[in-house]
RNA sequence: AAACGUAUGUUCAUGCU
């Protein structure tokens, strides 16, 4: 069985994913069991790589064996049928651990809660935060935040505010990924003022400023055509050691574009290129809409060109 | 033998609405 799991290992390591199922599938005729955790792992990269139809045989033949599946095997089938943005197989999963006697833990319920909240289920998630509770687990900041940002999605704000006091009174300290949800949230109904609020609270609270929350400050003040704030939150980066990303760099582009000041966007192109940050395909769109709204066609079109020489696919 | 090793939340573009 060592030998087994060595070969099926390197194939998994060489990304010969479908070569390490057949040997995998081998098995049957084989007689040991394999190790959950060994099996947990080749699904996990089954999924990875969206692999589902070698993923479902890997599991099936997984049923057939002398196994008792953990709560890492059933993250895993809960992945596989979020992908296929199967919610109702989702909850089945639920009750069938249970019944096959592993008890759901908390990340577990966390997984469900999202999937119901991307869902739009948003009074199921709510819900199903109860029931873990009956069952004696804890929300932890993943729950919370997980439906902060699901009435975010629905731009349910207010409900949306209400979780985080929730999560507060809960004794949990304050969510960075929570306050972006619902400083995003803000942003995205135009409300920059009460996303800057909530990054107020932030700061006194403590709560680190990273990457994801200024891009998404950075976001707010780009559409709202407040540029100089927009260079003051990257100067801000700078100096707290944030490193900007590319994304950082095609919100700028596009807060000079909307601008008609070509120009500033293209600086931004250029010193993205100086951090050696990649433009990708959202900064091409940016230059490209940019370029077609001051109706430079041409530049417009050998943008384009670059892209497609730089690799990048059109969508 | 033990330990280690596998699962969960947030940010960017175009048009139509």
């Amino acid at each position: 069985s060592v030998v087994f799991e060595m070969l099926v290992d390197s194939y998994r390591k060489m990304g010969l994913l479908a070569e390490a199922v057949d040997v995998f599938l081998t098995i049957k005729y084989v007689e040991f069991v394999p190790t959950l955790l060994f099996c947990n792992m080749l699904l996990r990269d089954l999924l990875k790589a969206n692999k589902m139809e070698l993923f479902w045989k890997v599991f099936d033949r997984m049923s057939d064996m002398e196994l008792t599946f953990d709560v890492y095997t059933y993250s895993n089938v809960i992945n596989a049928y979020a992908k296929a943005g199967n919610v109702d197989e989702v909850k089945k999963v639920l009750l069938e651990m249970g019944e096959n006697g592993c008890a759901p833990n908390v990340v577990t319920y966390n997984m469900v809660i999202h999937n119901l909240c991307r869902a739009g289920h948003l009074d199921e998630a709510v819900e199903m935060k109860r029931s873990m509770i009956e069952q004696g687990l804890v929300p932890d900041n993943y729950t919370y935040s997980t439906l902060v940002n699901g009435y975010c999605m629905e731009r349910r704000l207010e409900d949306a505010k209400l979780v985080l006091s929730e999560m507060f009174d809960a004794g949990l300290k304050l969510d960075g990924v929570a306050c972006n949800s619902l400083m995003d949230g803000f942003i995205k109904q135009g409300n920059v003022e009460e996303a800057f609020k909530i990054k107020n609270k932030m700061v006194s609270h403590f709560v680190q400023m990273d990457l994801v929350v200024q891009n998404t400050l950075l976001n707010g003040v780009c559409k709202a055509g407040m540029m100089e704030k927009a260079r003051e939150i990257v100067t801000e980066m700078i100096e707290t050691d944030t490193k900007p990303d590319s994304r950082t760099y095609n919100l700028l582009i596009e807060g000079y574009y909307r601008k008609h000041d070509m120009v500033r966007a293209f600086q931004m192109l250029d010193e993205m290129k100086k951090r050696s940050l990649a433009p990708t395909i959202y900064t091409y769109s940016a230059i490209i809409n940019g370029l077609y709204l001051s109706r430079n066609f041409g530049q417009a079109r050998a943008a384009f060109g670059e892209m497609i020489k730089q690799g990048l696919e059109p969508n």
